[in-house]
DNA sequence: TTGAAAGCGCTAACAC
DNA sequence: GTGTTAGCGCTTTCAA
């Protein structure tokens, strides 16, 4: 029972006794109006519970003050759960808001997420990219003319402003501190979007911020001179594991894994418990992406920390500027940095 | 350049050379219509690249398919970013799009942000309310008569759909599991939203979940004859620490801490390390909540699993029902299991 | 200073 | 089988 239908800006008119468009004025305050009509008509509409319809506000307006996220992953995902919320939070700083799609490392998904988007007409979309080369439902045109940001990977094109982190020279100092540390077997373990199992050689790397890693970490073997092993595979938990199985039995077994993020890095601790290996002591360990849990452990996870909050925050603002009209486009790539903790054991025999 | 405005159901007509009407019946594919006119039709619409504006279906149908999820904490959280994906996957199978805000524990916050909401036209509204007594915005009369579900807590009147699950009897069951393992000292660090600083006796505890927590973690207390600490704490970093440092100085130190929630796991994992304590010998540790982090763990993490997935399942599930006009309210509590790793170390003599 | 009316894009009742 | 028209709730000319 009680009043099921919500007021309209009609209502508000019949019950303070002026017109609709006078209560638009006076809610909105803008146009000749008197102080007291103002005022009244203001309590009138607090008074019956006057919500103001947002759908038909945007329509009029052509705009909804809404950007779209289209991420890769869900937020069980440590990087990007935290790059949502704070893409969230700047996005409500600049009173805007947010709707997420996720597109699941798949190119057609991300599609059909950008077209529900713009379906309810975003103003805008920050976008995760699922592929490099795949881009042509990107275009201005499809779009309707509303700007993208891209943030994580880059795409083969320099027409978006982009927004990634700069792992590849990360990376490279990764390994070459375990290498300092006297590692001189060195595994990898590379989660690879789109590819099912697992396998030894390097296969087609759909994206930009994985292959980054990977040119990285080989950079940091060659200098180093270390043997090394690779294993790409699947973000899968079965798979992830048999990978780092495969890691730890190959013929010179590695000292130090280093993980293309957070869900390899459980992989690897999983196995190790498992196997009754220490970390940091039997088994070294160096991974992409921090995480509240990576400091807690004991001994604490060395990471390579990406600043992922900042890298939000500037998307969200590139892209407000953009919504606003600035067509200049940007690449613009933040520093990733090693946070040394207890996880890479010093093998050196100098004490 | 290229085409920059999205294009109508009238540039479609025109294109067609049909009315407007006729191309909402042939996309729509309802009333009568020839063949060849639907074909036509939709080539064309297909061909200039039109796309629906859902704000003009939505306020024309009077409904959007929307359901407003208002969540206290972010996705940092792991029950809540669980909870998060479990809905929103659920909501699509039932073609729903989800919108999400935070309320912070803040019920000022969950005030404006449930008013968002409305205002946004959505067709209902899953809560996780930041009070139990607090609920003058919830009457049907302020929802306009939108259904809600209530989840994770309950409030103290029985007049919504509430999903909850069983953490009395859970907690209860993981005090009796330690006191068997031969604890004989047992601590407890609750986090308590809304204070600040921390506690050793009991404060106002705003929420239900937390309060069945405590109230079965007591009654373990007393059926095992064990002595106890109790701290609670603020869900912050530099707090929950120095209340595990607390704990752990308290004259008779606990063998085992229970913490009800991951952000207190955490704690106790760091302050233990920095000490050179191993969890699972020289001090325990059960927590609520399972994490993908706390299985991984060497030793695994010994804790009160709740059923997220099927939380929010359900949730989504009851709320489209009650949005299609089911009135009926009900009150569902889920089990919650204790799941035995090594976290927890035996102490009896009896081998 | 205020009101009437048009129109944002869409659908559905009603004509033809 | 297809077109005309009205109207969802709002804002904004244009008139008064």
């Amino acid at each position: 029972m009680s009043n099921n239908k919500s007021k309209t800006i009609g209502d508000v008119a019949e019950a303070a006794g002026v017109s609709p468009a006078t209560v638009s004025r006076a809610l909105a305050g803008y146009g000749r109006i008197s102080k007291e009509t103002v005022e009244h008509v203001r309590a009138v509409a607090e008074s019956i519970g006057y919500r103001p319809n947002a759908l038909a506000v945007a329509m009029r307006a052509g705009k909804t003050k809404t950007i779209g996220l289209v991420i890769i992953s869900d937020f069980t995902n440590a990087f990007f759960d935290r790059a949502t919320k704070s893409i969230i939070d700047r996005a409500q700083e600049l009173g805007f808001r947010v709707l997420i799609q996720h597109s699941d490392e798949d190119v057609s998904v991300e599609r059909v997420a950008i077209d529900t988007m713009l379906q309810h007409q975003v103003d805008g979309i920050i976008l995760v990219p699922a592929s490099t080369t795949k881009h042509s439902h990107l275009t201005s045109k499809k779009l309707n003319g509303k700007p993208v940001v891209i943030i994580d990977r880059k795409l083969d094109v320099r027409r978006y402003t982009t927004v990634t982190t700069g792992d590849e020279v990360a990376a490279k100092e990764a390994v070459l501190y375990a290498a300092e540390k006297g590692h001189k077997n060195l595994g990898f373990l590379i989660a690879v979007p789109g590819i099912t199992g697992l396998s030894t050689g390097q296969p087609e790397i759909p994206i930009t911020s994985v292959q980054e890693r990977v040119d990285g970490f080989a950079q940091g073997v060659k200098r180093s001179k270390a043997t090394s092993v690779w294993v790409y595979c699947e973000d899968k938990e079965d798979v992830s594991e048999s990978a780092v199985e495969k890691l730890l039995d190959s013929p010179k077994a590695p000292t130090v894994i280093f993980t293309s993020n957070n869900d390899m890095l459980l992989a690897v601790l999983k196995v190790a418990g498992g196997r009754g290996l220490t970390v940091g002591q039997d088994l070294s360990v160096v991974s992409f992406d921090d995480s509240p849990w990576a400091a807690a452990m004991v001994p604490g996870i060395t990471v390579i920390a990406r600043p992922v909050e900042e890298l939000g925050h500037i998307a969200v603002t590139e892209l407000v500027e953009a919504i606003e009209g600035n067509t200049k486009t940007k690449e613009i790539v933040l520093p990733a940095s090693l946070i040394k903790r207890g996880s890479v054991a010093n093998l050196s025999k100098a004490k």
